[in-house]
DNA sequence: GATCACCTAAGGGATACTACGTACCGTGTT
DNA sequence: AACACGGTACGTAGTATCCCTTAGGTGATC
């Protein structure tokens, strides 16, 4: 009961601070129209589950609103956060039978859910939607490119530089904006521990290249120092 | 003229324990067929540059003979290195017009390079290539998925494990098989020192997990255990 | 006042950095 | 042929450092 208040107040928070989705929104019109048409509104409450590691991969989301982790665990409780959608995001395209990360709901959440089999039968005879099931794994492939270098050899200062300039590029207002995901979130997504993440946090502020009004609003400085910080 | 001789003795070296790629054939049988149609034979010596990050991709590859190893540089020398391919193995497709890696032979190496323009017209009428092209980037994408939770939270002990059993099951024999790669490259794979990882193998061999009869020669005493090793 | 998320401090451990040593191989010299 | 030389790759050791672990504290929310 109070967990739910919360997360309600939490989730409204984030979902007023609006972001727009990695890619120009005419790239993917023919493909969203698509998921527009046969797609199934499902609303999430904040840290739910939308589907498991190894489950089948029966449906493709696209966000309307709210935002998503995916992420993989370890035995010990080792968490790796794969990546974070805002709306306009597509996420859980499988190429396999199975999901291959779970996915959760970071603040309470609306997506579009499109049956699997519909996309890959429309994609046999429609070869602009076949091109955009790859594209969409294909950005997918150059980001987690960009986070192989940042986690096998960044410092903590550039990950969490190279993580703040990526979500000021994703959201409306680049200098100041909400970040919607924990700071264990953020450590899990860099390969860093929290206290990391906090230290260089306050680290940046001090420098004066950043200000944090409250712990998950950022403004930026100095774009241009911040890129500075990473490669 | 010295490194020349060295480079093709080394390289030979390397030819000789062929390793198979990591996909079914049959699988890629369609694709195959096109490929080996329409590709030109290209050969590339020891340590040559294949293509360079942010060239045009130009070209898709596969390997007949050899190894290739791809990867990102940055500015002062840092190198993360994003895969290595092995005959039968395809690398170079992008989603983007420009190449994101830089890609160079680790021994001396043959492959057939097909022209991107020429499978992206295929792949407007033909389904089936469409599909073939997006299920290499896709499984591409798993396998850098899994590269992340070792990179970002992974012991070195856990990396080199892990290492081990892809080299294995990559190779005929899964028990004994040649590093078609230096210590560096392998480092550099991991996110690890070049040190690190001398001091695991050295590590392993001294618990009998592994033997090393010569430096790229690996010999798994212990599957089982080195599977327990990784998550 | 209780709970949760976040922050800070202190100590320790795992990994990186620096330097040096060894093995191997091909080549040139005697 | 025997030997020494130089280059490359790899291994080892000691120190340094970064980051993690543990513990405790603060502030916001309800």
């Amino acid at each position: 009961m109070l967990v739910q208040a919360k997360q309600a107040s939490q989730a409204a928070a984030a979902m007023s601070y609006p972001f727009r989705a990695d890619t120009p929104a005419g790239k993917q019109r023919g493909f969203q129209n698509s998921l527009d048409l046969m797609g199934l509104k499902l609303p999430f409450s904040r840290n739910a589950e939308i589907y498991g590691q190894a489950e089948p991969a029966e449906y493709v989301y696209k966000i309307l609103s709210g935002s998503v982790r995916t992420y993989k665990l370890l035995d010990d409780g080792r968490r790796q956060i794969g990546a974070f959608y805002l709306p306009g995001d597509v996420f859980g395209i499988e190429s396999g039978a199975n999901h291959r990360f779970s996915a959760e709901a970071m603040a309470d959440t609306v997506v579009l859910a499109v049956k699997r089999a519909t996309l890959t039968a429309l994609a046999q005879t429609d070869a602009a939607i076949a091109r955009e099931l790859w594209q969409i794994t294909a950005r997918e492939l150059d980001h987690v490119h960009d986070q192989m270098i940042l986690l096998g050899r960044s410092s903590a200062q550039e990950r969490v530089a190279s993580f703040l300039a990526e979500m000021s590029e994703r959201s409306e207002n680049q200098s100041e904006f909400v970040l919607p995901m924990s700071r264990q979130d953020i450590a899990d997504y860099l390969g860093l521990t929290i206290e990391t993440v906090s230290r260089t946090f306050s680290s940046m502020e001090r420098r004066a290249l950043i200000e944090l009004p409250s712990s998950r609003k950022v403004r930026l400085k100095s774009r241009a120092a911040l890129r500075n910080m990473h490669s």
